[in-house]
DNA sequence: ATTTCAAATCTGATATATCAAGTTTCACAC
DNA sequence: GTGTGAAACTTGATATATCAGATTTGAAAT
């Protein structure tokens, strides 16, 4: 094993450096590319071409295929066998990403709430009080973050690594719309309502409430967003 | 568009040949890399050496890379920024992409009940009494494949496109253990009884019982699946 | 024996070249 | 005008080459 974050001298109780921290080529693709397709940056059906996209890159095309690889795994873009991928995203296509993640966070959520331990449970009630105060003094920046900090609470919460990367990939907010969200005082606490809902129920134990709190909140939060991006409501 | 599809003579009413039928290198190597690290041929943690692997596959290090990127993109191996990925696959990694299952497989079965019509209600009737005979008379083959058209069939009905991939990439059943497990006569009839309830509840339009009934079939099939492969028993 | 550190080596990341399947073009026949 | 088909072109699939970060090695210093 490497020593250079564990010196003799040292109590040795540093953390690795992630590796993730060096941003690849393909990485960069990937994430450029994946925003680009989700906020509709793209046509559905619209055709993929490896050497153009190399190009506007200013790279070459393997770290695109890689990038590409990825993607079509992500369900965003289709491989045809010597065709070339073509776009495959639409609103509805997102909505079936928010009820994949409802279904996933709620299963996390209820896994959450029968493996959470006292540690886990106190955490969890600090987050929602400081989610309450940002919610009255309107601190939108604040709210994004304690959003996030809120759900990968319970991703760790639930034990469950798989899960939580797989609710990752279903991921498609973007940060200026997620703030416009924010900055209304209705949905600012109507979302604050359903966090403390969830809390409640994963503090208390109660796996089924919080199984479905949660999907409730991610069904309605969801539906917000595309409403604002695709001028359409979602339904269940 | 083409026309090698629809001659002018013809009723134009042929599919187009799927492009998924050419195999690809990178597809071979994906499917095989999958395969066997779900079935346990590498230890979790093991490091992947992608010149060592296109030797083995007799291939060169571009298809490697590309199925390495889908790989990584299922979760099943973990790519670390210049210094290659890792397998990351275990029994906690297979509990966890049972429960992802059974939470996309009961919402798809969810919206199934809800939007099926009833030529699809039919349909599910006629597969439903198929698996009653097989499971009667002991048919090991037919069950498994009427398992896929089972599922298949509520996906389609569900009209759910991306939900559907998704759930295709949380399958990890082997078809020789799952005709051992077929070939039990207990087995058979718990798995019948499941299917049962699921078509009748989704038949019925009942969407919430039609999701309880899909999860824990779910779940209880792949806990069976598990206590053979891994020797022990999944919980949720 | 242990530490240090630079050279050698390994290996993933990226670039470039080649190959072959798919598409388009267009002259030609009917 | 319509259909045919071969050549030209495009482009994804694969192979090979190059680059650079990470790891290993081993000799020198302590």
């Amino acid at each position: 094993m490497a020593t250079a974050n564990q010196p003799t001298s040292g109590n040795g109780d540093f953390e690795k450096i992630d590796a993730s921290f060096q941003i690849t080529v393909r990485d960069h693709v990937h994430r450029a590319m994946r925003s680009a397709i989700i906020s509709g940056r793209f046509q559905p059906g619209q055709k993929i071409n490896e050497r153009k996209l190399a190009e506007q890159f200013g790279v070459s095309t393997t770290p695109i295929k890689e990038a590409l690889r990825q993607l079509e795994t992500e369900g965003l873009v289709e491989a045809l066998a010597r065709r070339g991928v073509v776009i495959r995203f639409s609103s509805s296509w997102a909505e079936e990403m928010i009820l994949a993640r409802a279904a996933l966070e709620s299963m996390i959520a209820h896994l959450a709430a029968k493996r959470i331990d006292e540690n886990g449970r106190e955490e969890l009630r600090a987050i929602a009080n400081r989610m309450k105060e940002a919610t009255a003094s309107g601190d939108a920046d604040s709210l994004i973050t304690l959003n996030e900090t809120f759900h990968d609470h319970i991703h760790r919460s639930s034990q469950c690594g798989y899960l939580a990367k797989l609710i990752e990939r279903q991921q498609f907010y973007d940060a200026s719309i997620r703030r416009v969200i924010h900055l209304d005082p209705t949905e600012r606490q109507k979302a604050l309502n359903e966090h403390v809902a969830i809390a409640d129920a994963i503090a208390a134990g109660d796996a089924d409430r919080a199984e479905r709190t949660m999907r409730d909140h991610v069904v309605r939060s969801g539906d917000t967003y595309l409403s604002i991006v695709f001028k359409k409501q979602g339904e269940i």
